[in-house]
RNA sequence: GGGCGUAUAGCUCAGUUGGCUAGAGUGCCACAUUGACAUUGUGGAGGUCACUGGUUCGAGCCCAGUUACGCCCA
């Protein structure tokens, strides 16, 4: 019974019950592999659970997926873990703003009620990100699924820190930090995102003091930190202040006097020369105070505003307090000049607020001993990152070895597992103490917990182990830790690649993978990036709905090469498709001429040349695309399935057999069996190698063909891949398929180019240079005749050229178009002349080559035959070209 | 200031260790609509591989420099 589908595929009709019976058949666990392969795994860069699904995360999961989906099918034991990060500062932001909607602050609720409301949240709108996932026909084990804020990954982060701060990797220091005096917390350095504005770039003039004539100008972005000032700083060799060195100024608006001091921070040809310190708000100056012993002076609270230290100006904001402190120097005249100047501000990157450097007590990690490890890995190869460029990005900040600000003045997280005694000794312990519990070393009852919470990042950094259950041994662990590869995007190599690798050596002895993929970044259209103020994002769930998601799929697999950023517009997704439609149109072909049951094998003599051609083309696709995606060439593996599937199958295979099909003669039975078990076999082989791709298309025909198609598996994802030893690969019926190509190409073009009118019909008289090319033409002529559309084919090595003739040339042999009657013999000129233009092009190149000093002498000697028998063969076809050119007149 | 990337058809991009007359998708032009598919088919037009110099028998590819654009770090 042919099966007939759908003239057009319609994704939305399937995709949710193809996701609901993956869900079903519990396929996506390792232990749904059949046999002892070795596992293969995949963590999943855990998607903000405030996040929705954008087309950033539709690539880098799409890719994850076509690698996981593509080594289970080679019969590993994939496990691709998804899973969510609990994002401290977006989180509590999201909640934050709920709050404010209903007139309170978190302040008002309390730490217990707000996380319980922040837990509240999560559990209604956190797993949205998760079934978006599921919706791109992620095959992740959704059984496996984690939350950094899970009991036993929350136990991995106390853990963690535990085990740092025991081996003296963690401190607690009063330091400058990042601030950002919306969200505030501490930041992190990578959290600080710089960004270049103009600002204005003031000269003011401090005078000398007992010199009221004599001024000191000092050259500043930021003139409100005038108030913090306690020093300016010059060069020691800059003469123009040498004599200044030691003495004092009066440091306008305040009344105070502070030393002129010399320091090589000062750069004699920048701005004034001079400048001036404010060790509590600039993290240079920081360090000049620290050199001379000056002392801090923080002029702003936790918000950024003036505190009682800027006097009358205490209560205004930064932009308020510069406003007015230029304002009254302008008065004294104390501003010399003012310019224009590029600076880079630190942003929030939660918020966007500009991040305010400020001195405060945090906790730190010691990062040299422990990065120190994660460099040589990277050096040494033991985590290969692809592009390979990449290495250098990842060592250029592992080498830095800053130490990094882990704590964050915020709710939600990972409360820091630190008790106080009333002298403020820390004891650190993964479990609460009990109450009434004792400082180990003091003995004085321990009274406080730390209020902060870890950065995010924190937790993340051991998200390849804890995923598994670390630090139990658990059974997961043990099996599938290290991972294999990571994919993500480069913006994260910092925040979080370098801190895995750290983690996963220095708690496991282990690198967590040995390969990490860079993908891309998407821009929009134009080359921008895609973000909500600009509004040029496109939603992958829209074009899922609107192309279907494995056309997004495909696309976005087909413009992933080495890396390199993608312009995304709208209509790239038409192309996928249509491809996927192609593929749907061809299976349906199939369905529509499929006979009852499963043909037999045919016998290899049964089968025809086009039969063995696209076999083997079959063949070596299998081999090409299994090689592309084992060396992450994502597009190149699209490239070749459209070229074999649409150009090889579809426009050939698929056209040359029809005649086969359509013969209902009792002696045609046998063949159009063969035919339905070649055209099986290929479509079966397609489907498996689109499945990684295009899974729910593949699964679909699968499931529609399964009578013809029988495989014992319930999805094309738990199928074997196919090999390239599967299907025989013949070189002659190549051969014969590519003569066949030109000579219905030949009449092709003799009809469309040559004006032919309606309904004529012509020969074909093929002219083969030996008799076994004459064997070829032979074989392959009725169905080229056929094809073509040509009346009869005419064979033979002494064949005369028939006079008017048009001619076409092929491997070894010319074919003649009679024209006699038939065409416009000046278009046919016309061809003919453009054509020898570009045979004797091809020559003359090969001739210059060949006549080069040292060509013969210094190229491979097969480089040099090659070009010999390339230059024979188009001086033949310069000579055809020319004899029938003659021949028109 | 340092590092990296990109520049190839109208557009978006491939082009692996240097070796055919430089390819694809899309757009464009012409033709085609009775049976897989108009989300289609057939034929065609379209390129100074950014620029300058070098290495080489041979350069889109390697080297040096220049220009333009983009990203990262300071």
């Amino acid at each position: 019974m042919p099966e007939t589908l759908a003239p057009r595929f319609e994704p939305q009709a399937v995709e949710a019950g193809w996701i609901a019976r993956w869900k079903e058949l519990r396929c996506f666990r390792p232990e749904a592999v059949e046999g002892d392969g070795k596992p293969y795994v995949i963590v999943i860069p855990p998607p903000n659970v405030t996040g929705i699904l954008h087309m950033g995360h539709a690539l880098v999961n799409t890719l994850q997926d076509v690698l996981v989906r593509f080594e289970r099918m080679r019969g590993r034991k994939a496990l691709w873990v998804p899973g969510t990060d609990h994002a401290g500062i977006a989180t509590q932001n999201v909640v934050e703003k709920v709050l404010a909607k209903e007139g309170k602050k978190r302040q008002e609720l309390g730490r217990e009620a707000f996380l319980a409301r922040t837990w509240e949240w999560k559990e209604q709108y956190g797993g949205r990100i998760l079934e978006q996932l599921a919706r791109l026909g992620s095959s992740c084990d959704f059984e496996r699924c984690r939350f950094t804020m899970d009991e036993g990954l929350n136990r991995a982060v106390l853990h963690a820190f535990v085990n740092l701060w025991e081996k003296g990797l963690i401190y607690r220091g009063e330091r400058l930090i990042n601030w950002c005096p919306r969200c505030e917390t501490a930041l992190s350095d990578e959290e600080a995102e710089p960004r270049e504005e103009t600002s204005g770039f003031w000269h003011l003039r401090y005078p000398v003091e007992g010199a009221p004539e004599r001024f000191v100008t000092v050259a500043t972005t930021r003139p409100e930190t005038l108030l913090g000032d306690v020093a300016v700083a010059v060069h020691p060799d800059d003469e123009r202040w040498k004599d200044l060195i030691g003495k004092m100024l009066v440091l306008p608006l305040t009344g105070r006097t502070i030393p002129v001091i010399a320091d090589t921070h000062a750069d004699p040809t920048k701005g004034s020369g001079a400048v001036k310190i404010t060790p509590a708000h600039d993290f240079n100056d920081f360090a000049v105070g620290e050199r001379h012993n000056l002392p801090r002076i923080r002029i702003f609270d936790n918000q950024a505003k003036l505190n009682a230290n800027a006097g009358s100006y205490a209560g205004l904001n930064r932009a308020e307090g510069r406003k007015a402190v230029l304002a009254d120097l302008e008065a004294q005249g104390l501003i010399d000049k003012t310019e224009d100047k590029l600076v880079a501000l630190p942003h929030c990157y939660r918020c966007d607020t500009v991040v305010e450097p400020h001195l405060s007590l945090q906790w730190f990690v010691k990062m040299r001993p422990l990065l120190e490890p994660a460099a040589a890995a990277a050096r040494d190869g033991s985590v290969r990152i692809l592009p390979e460029r990449y290495t250098r990005t990842y060592l250029d900040w592992v080498e830095q070895y800053r130490d990094w600000c882990i704590s964050r003045q915020i709710w939600w997280g990972h409360r820091i597992p630190v008790w106080y005694d009333e002298d403020e000794n820390a004891y650190a312990s993964v479990e609460a103490p009990a109450a009434g519990a004792t400082h180990p070393k003091s003995g004085k009852p321990l009274v406080r917990q730390d209020e902060d919470v870890l950065d995010t990042w924190f937790s993340s950094q051991l998200w390849p182990l804890s995923v598994f259950g670390w630090p139990e041994r658990t059974a997961d662990l043990q099996t599938y830790y290290p991972t294999d590869v990571l994919v993500t995007g480069r913006d994260i190599i910092y925040f979080w690649v370098a801190r895995m690798v750290m983690c996963g050596l220095h708690f496991e002895g282990k690198v967590p993978f040995h390969t990490v993929y860079i993908n891309g970044t998407i821009l929009d259209g134009i080359g921008r990036r895609m973000s909500k103020s600009l509004g040029n994002g496109i939603d992958p769930l829209d074009m899922g709905d609107k192309y279907g998601m494995d056309a997004v799929r495909w696309t976005l697999v087909s413009l992933t090469t080495e890396g390199q950023d993608i312009k995304l517009a709208e209509s790239r997704f038409e192309g996928g498709r249509n491809f996927v439609n192609k593929l749907w149109n061809a299976a349906r072909f199939v369905g529509m001429n499929l006979g009852d049951g499963v043909p037999a094998e045919p016998a290899r003599t049964a089968l025809t040349a086009e039969d063995l051609w696209i076999l083997g083309r079959c063949s070596q696709t299998v081999a090409a695309v299994t090689e592309a995606l084992e060396s992450y060439r994502f597009a190149e593996a699209t490239r070749l399935l459209h070229s074999f599937a649409w150009s090889e199958f579809c426009d050939w295979y698929l056209e040359l057999v029809k005649s086969r099909l359509m013969d209902e003669s009792a002696e045609a039975n046998a063949d159009r069996d063969t035919v339905r078990w070649v055209l099986l076999r290929v479509l079966h082989a397609l489907l498996r190698m689109l499945a990684p791709i295009t899974p729910f298309v593949a699964d679909e025909i699968r499931a529609r063909l399964a009578v013809w198609l029988p495989s014992g598996k319930d999805t094309v994802a738990l199928e074997r891949w196919p090999l390239a030893t599967d299907f025989p690969n013949d070189a002659e019926s190549v051969a014969r398929v590519s003569i066949l190509v030109e000579m219905v190409q030949a009449a092709r073009a003799v009809r469309d180019r040559l004006n032919v009118p309606r309904g004529t019909e012509f020969d074909l008289h093929v002219r083969a240079a030996d008799e076994s090319t004459a064997v070829r033409v032979r074989a392959v002529a009725p169905r080229a005749a056929a094809l073509g559309r040509v009346r009869s084919i005419e064979v033979g090595t002494a064949l005369a050229k028939p006079p008017m003739s048009a001619v076409f040339l092929a491997a070894g042999c010319e074919i003649f178009v009679p024209l006699e009657g038939v065409v416009d013999l000046d278009a046919e000129r016309a061809r003919l002349t453009k054509e020898l233009a570009t045979v004797v092009q091809g020559i003359s190149n090969i001739e210059r080559k060949l006549a080069g000093p040292g060509f013969a002498d210094r190229a491979p000697p097969q480089v040099v035959a090659a070009e010999h028998v390339r230059r024979e063969e188009l001086d033949a076809k310069r000579k055809s070209l020319e004899a029938n050119l003659a021949d028109l007149g």
